[in-house]
DNA sequence: CGGCAATTTGATATCCATCAATCGGTGTGG
DNA sequence: CCACACCGATTGATGGATATCAAATTGCCG
């Protein structure tokens, strides 16, 4: 995980200087078809990746975090949608700049092309999570997930005080069902079910307590999440 | 498109005279978990990528032909299983030839990297598809999906003759049911529900007609499929 | 304290899954 | 060449999970 950080860093420094952005939560960073000029790196806050069909249906692709990276893709336009979801600040670097750097850095490149196979790995985990589990199953995977991401983000090793159990949810009720492929309604429910099996407590909007870690992991299906960090999104 | 397939063959020539496995119907080419010694080029057939669940649900996560690449992981193992769908034949590489080969050509390095942008838009297209739309949505996409294959694996750019649209689905209701997160008699129904509006007509077991393409892509909700070409597929 | 928006809860409808036959093609042996 | 058996696909009947529509509640912010 340290070795992780370390050579993640190895092209941080990109962003040394550049400008930084705060956005408001709900304002958009950046559209889908616009064109592709900079990236981004997150400092603070979280935003959500998302793509919305011509009738409407939106689909929430990823929540990013700090250290996530934005704006990536291989085109010459984003293809997806970048919004705050709590007030957010970024840093900014030409996206030139990036590539410049990959290609004169092998080192810097490698790494780089592990971090998409990390964002890939995750995109495969939504697929099987969208295509397979129930509306409980997924939505105790996405308390693992934000779960995971806090001891991430916030650089938790131990958790003797048990920190990690209480997880802050500042997304809607309707950007978390967009990303499950479900509806606000249902997403309500599951949460209920999970309270009445004892599995999680809330307290106020987004506030959830995980009060058993093992049999919530049972109902998700999963031992752990394989990927030591979720470092990129592409757009 | 032409310029697409040039730059793939920058480092196709990796597997230039190495060995070649034939490869039945059915057959595993490489399972989840074990150790990622080989990258494989398809020569001919066609192959699926699936991940299967400790409880035994099975999620279909592509389906691969000529000129895609099996076997690409960032790790030391292996994360999906990898298995013939029809006979096929596929030229073996080490993995190191190709790990060398990156690392030392910059272009082959620019050129792969682009591939793997390309599966991770595939990976969120077919999120946005289990997540957002309902069956026989999914099977219309898929349908534009397979015939957007046989356009590239079999080099067509005019289809004055309309042969693009008969196209051939060598695959189980089975295993197009666990792609789409359905299940097979919701295939079945999906099937005919399209037949009865009068898309698609069909032959025997796996020949589907498409009879209306404008109709069939407004139901998908899809103009045309973005990525110019699919290349590869990690394991 | 009052009003608004988000969430929760309730009633009902719809879609898909499940369970159970039947169909149909394919291959085999008489 | 035909009869039969087998396996995947289709069709039918029913049940269950999630969506939809509507109302009540909660929390939040002035």
């Amino acid at each position: 995980m340290v070795a992780e950080t370390a050579a993640h860093d190895v092209f941080l420094d990109i962003f040394d200087g550049g400008p930084t952005q705060e956005l408001a939560p709900g304002e958009v960073l950046l559209h889908a078809g616009a064109r592709a000029d900079h990236v981004y790196n997150i400092e603070s806050g979280m935003l959500m990746v998302s793509r919305t069909g011509g009738d409407g249906r939106r689909q929430v692709l990823s929540f990013l975090v700090r250290d996530n990276f934005v704006g990536l893709t291989a085109t010459e336009h984003y293809f997806f949608t970048v919004e705050a979801v709590t007030a957010s600040r970024v840093v900014c670097c030409p996206r030139r700049v990036l590539t410049e750097r990959l290609a004169s850095d092998g080192e810097a490149e490698r790494t780089f092309m592990n971090m998409l196979y990390r964002v890939l790995e995750d995109a495969y985990d939504l697929v099987y999570n969208l295509g397979q589990r129930n509306a409980a199953e997924r939505l105790a995977v996405f308390l693992l997930y934000i779960r995971y991401w806090k001891r991430l983000s916030e650089d938790i090793t131990d958790d003797a005080d048990g920190r990690l159990d209480k997880v802050d949810l500042p997304m809607s009720r309707e950007d978390i069902a967009d990303f499950l492929g479900l509806k606000k309604e249902t997403v309500s429910r599951s949460f209920r079910q999970l309270e009445e099996r004892r599995l999680i407590s809330r307290r106020e909007r987004t506030g959830v307590r995980i009060e058993s870690l093992p049999e919530l992991r049972e109902l998700a299906g999963i031992r752990d999440f394989a990927s030591p960090r979720r470092l990129a999104s592409p757009t």
